[in-house]
DNA sequence: ATGCTAGGTAACCAAAAGGTAACGGCCCAA
DNA sequence: TTGGGCCGTTACCTTTTGGTTACCTAGCAT
């Protein structure tokens, strides 16, 4: 799990980060609006942690935007002021919690947490088309033709690789790196890979899109 | 918006309730948690408000046996205590909020809301059908091809978390986290349970819903 | 041409993932 | 108290998987 910490007193930042991550939630870290709005245009979060007290962009103003284009990331807000009008106006401006300091790091762990656990997935049908080939990233099913394909873990992770570079080169050594990242493959495992996995998607009477360029890599293309 | 408020302070009870339907928030009432049981068995709430220390039946055992059940409506403590340890326990019996009193009536309608939005957003239609068959949330009953299903607390849970997802796949960690929030299933309980769930749901001579995806999980579509 | 190398093909098999069946403890209602 | 359903556990089976090995082929440099 993967959250945003926006906070401009850095020593409690790095009190909370250090907690936080003890449990497993990894934590990037801004120290102001402007700073945090480009790390949230840039990554996806499972929940933005806000302080509501900062100086050039505050943290109400900064969940304004976010929500303004249209991302729906949890957002909890952290402030010093007990007050009813400003938890209010928080959560009218589209907040998920709210959370008064001091606050217990526990607390706020298991609030992340909740959130975490709720929040829905985005449910856009993400596609990937190719010729006659279809990629189907949320129900993890691919076609050739309208004819189901199926592929193994291992297939898979590889046909998402090519994929997602498309119609780029990738070489094999990003290709071992990404899908054995903590061994050193002999080559001859990659090779089998692609073998198997060409088998499934080209077949005789339609265009080959699973391509080696020789001394490069491979890429996924039509031609 | 329908809820209920479960709480033995009759005076306060009624205090909140006059003040969450002027804003539009119906409120069903129990005094205990037996009585609160029984309402929550019968009916749909959007968001359940429970007080930690009630008589007889406290506040943290009704939200253990209505996620017992299979029941999944977002819950909120209220408690007198803000001790951090009955915020973690409540928390980690599935709570969704967490109130200390005395607290604003505006910041528990808030709260509410929020809950209640995020709920909606999450939810599946009342009746979900695919193929012959169909899933009455309210009603909490199933079918195939008329013929009632009867399925256990837990196997409604899956089939629930299937339904919210199709046709997209589930994997089995998240499965996991669902259904067994405090950790360390057995990796066996969860092949038990699909083992169960699909000799309840498919049937010799009807098309198959429940699929499994080897390497990657579940998933619960035609096809 | 020759020989070398990157890459393709094919079969083998151990291990992992998943399915099935049966047992028994627990809870709850009659 | 008892009987039945729920579900965790265990044991065993089936299928899929992917690493390994051996051998083949094509491109390229000398």
């Amino acid at each position: 799990m993967l959250i945003l910490l926006v906070e401009d007193e850095s020593d409690l930042a790095e009190l909370t980060i250090d907690f936080l991550e003890t449990l497993n939630i990894e934590c990037d870290y801004a120290f102001d609006g402007a700073n945090a709005l480009t790390l949230i245009e840039k990554n996806h979060y499972d929940v933005i942690v806000l302080d509501v007290n900062m100086p050039r962009m505050d943290g109400f103003s900064v969940c304004e935007k976010v929500r303004s284009l249209g991302n729906s990331t949890p957002i909890i807000f952290l402030t010093a002021h007990d007050s009813l009008a400003d938890k209010l106006n928080g959560f009218s401006l589209g907040a998920d919690d709210y959370l008064t300091k001091p606050f217990e790091l526990e607390e706020l762990a298991v609030r992340i947490q909740v959130l975490a656990k709720r929040e829905t997935k985005a449910a856009i049908p993400e596609l990937f088309t190719l010729n006659t080939l279809s990629i189907d990233y949320q129900q993890r099913s691919v076609s050739r033709s309208g004819r189901l394909i199926a592929l193994s873990p291992t297939q898979w992770q590889l046909l998402l690789l090519l994929a997602k570079n498309s119609p780029n080169i990738v070489d094999r050594i990003t290709i071992e790196d990404e899908i054995w990242p903590d061994q050193t493959p002999t080559k001859d495992m990659l090779k089998t890979l692609i073998f198997r996995l060409r088998n499934l998607v080209d077949n005789a009477d339609e265009p080959k899109l699973v391509h080696t360029v020789r001394g490069a890599g491979i890429s996924l293309k039509e031609l």
